[in-house]
DNA sequence: GCCAACGTTGGC
DNA sequence: GCCAACGTTGGC
């Protein structure tokens, strides 16, 4: 089993907009960074992947999502009206993925950055790197678990 | 608002 | 291919 985390900034895209929508599902659009996109492209189906809440008075991780759908294709890439256009993208060879991902569980305590620095198993996680900027990321089986106790959350 | 980190751009 | 300038992310 692999596991991710994924940023988004909550007043855009936050873990309760995602439990919104029909069957909690929703693509994972927009990502426009080749590390991330790369990591996007190693989700298995059933992976599962933390919900990080970036960008906001207290930033952290909100819960828990899976993934439903692996990489195809960003629709958004070709859109000239979204945000996400990439004019160099062709639709022979589609520059951008995104994962399908549906919600799973939202943490009994909500888990800060603060409290994940504090954290002595979560010393080399790759959230807390200085100046970490990737909004895609691989996270190990003992830091998930980790931050789900810190959730209070037995999934 | 500041700043660290780092990706991208463009001149050469 | 090098590297300086610039832009973006995101915590604080």
């Amino acid at each position: 089993m692999h596991y991710w985390l994924m940023k988004s900034e909550p007043d855009v895209f936050s873990l309760e907009h995602l439990r919104a929508k029909p069957q909690g599902t929703a693509p994972w659009d927009g990502v426009r960074n080749y590390q991330a996109r790369n990591f996007m492209r190693a989700m298995q189906v059933g992976n599962r992947m933390l919900f990080h809440h970036s960008s906001c008075p207290e930033p952290g991780i909100a819960g828990v999502a899976e993934i439903v759908g692996a990489a195809r294709p960003d629709p958004t890439q070709f859109d000239p009206k979204s945000e996400f256009f990439d004019p160099g993208a062709k639709a022979a060879d589609p520059r951008w993925s995104l994962v399908d991902v549906r919600y799973l569980a939202t943490f009994p305590k909500f888990v800060s950055l603060a409290t994940m620095r504090e954290t002595a198993a979560l010393k080399d996680f790759r959230l807390l790197w200085p100046g970490n900027r990737l909004s895609v990321i691989p996270v190990s089986p003992a830091e998930y678990k980790a931050i789900c106790k810190l959730g209070g959350w037995k999934g």
